[in-house]
DNA sequence: CGACTGATGTCAGTTACTGACATCAGCGTA
DNA sequence: TACGCTGATGTCAGTAACTGACATCAGTCG
């Protein structure tokens, strides 16, 4: 056996994420999550670069998991439509993970500072999608444009598949809000 | 005269871009520019929120010029067309308002602390434009989805605005990019 | 068996903020 | 004129998010 309990990683994320709904993300501080997980405050913040970031730590993967399915898109498709193929891969990908989606939602939208990460992790989302959009060969200012609108689209999905009562099949939203955006910008 | 030098806000304000621009963001403490402006750091967290706040006092305003230049849109205009109209106006004082935009460009692109900051208030753009948008009549997800793509747009412009050395027409560049979207977006 | 490593603990320090209370010029009013 | 009120500022103490430096010590590897 080592020589403390095993996943301290683990342990404090759980431990973050039953705080921040119980008290709220403001009112809970890093010593308390460190204590219920049986650790000290200081390798909480080994751990994790700041307090809100333990919401955020899926964030690289997602990304990952966005860029391959827009480069396993076939060459033929259109850059919006490569664009939208990855976003419904990371909704399906939101979808699979239960109810933590939901869980980290409800949090973040009661505080202002989470909502800030929340914003520049989707901005860090639409630069990766646009520098895989150029890899395609997609000119600026339209693989700019095209990874933003993506991301739009999967802003407003996002917001319609936390409001429905589970049951809604989150890529089929993406799609929806796709023509919804196609409607509108049509013309 | 007064008891105490006039204009406490506009002289802190006036320390902090020039400290945020000398040293940066980080390495500017609010005592720091508390002094430069002749006052103490009490003072300053009584004008301004929090450190970051300092360079988005303007941002209601803009929100306002935006919002009612989208009122001022006939009814016959398309929503995407209305929200692009708003954004042009916000482009506009922007541009007038000299190479302040510039330098607190600089500011904000060093620090991804000042980022988050920048999103959260495009994002709350964003919420008065679907507002009104739905104040005009125009449903959701339409709202929503337009007031996106108009911000994406706004976005996209800028970053065009801020590289170009200065004598570029700034509502031109909108119109440009709006027109990249909708060619994005077709089919 | 001894050096080394890596995850953790301990501790002191900085800084962003916040609440409570003090100060005092100018203003209106009795 | 005197007097009390107001509002912007100062003072001070406190909390909590981090950060750097150093100590500890189980396992591992030579």
């Amino acid at each position: 056996m080592g020589r403390w309990e095993p996943n301290a990683r683990g342990r404090l994320l759980q431990a973050a994420l039953e705080l921040y709904g119980e008290r709220g993300f403001e009112q809970t501080t890093a010593a308390e999550i460190a204590q219920r997980a049986g650790l000290t405050e200081r390798t909480f913040f080994r751990h994790f670069a700041d307090k809100r970031e333990v919401l955020f730590a899926g964030a690289e993967a997602l990304r990952d998991l966005l860029v391959s399915a827009v480069a396993d898109a076939p060459d033929s498709a259109a850059p919006i439509d490569a664009a939208v193929a990855g976003i419904e891969a990371a909704g399906a990908a939101i979808q699979e993970g239960g109810d933590l989606a939901r869980r980290r939602q409800t949090i973040i939208a009661a505080s202002a500072e989470l909502q800030e990460r929340e914003l520049i992790k989707l901005a860090s989302l639409a630069s990766a999608l646009a520098d895989e959009l150029r890899r395609r060969g997609v000119p600026e200012p339209a693989a700019s444009l095209t990874a933003e609108a993506g991301i739009a689209v999967f802003r407003i999905a996002f917001d319609r598949w936390i409001l429905d009562p589970g049951q809604q099949d989150f890529p089929q939203l993406i799609r929806e809000s796709l023509e919804a955006l196609k409607a509108v910008t049509a013309g």
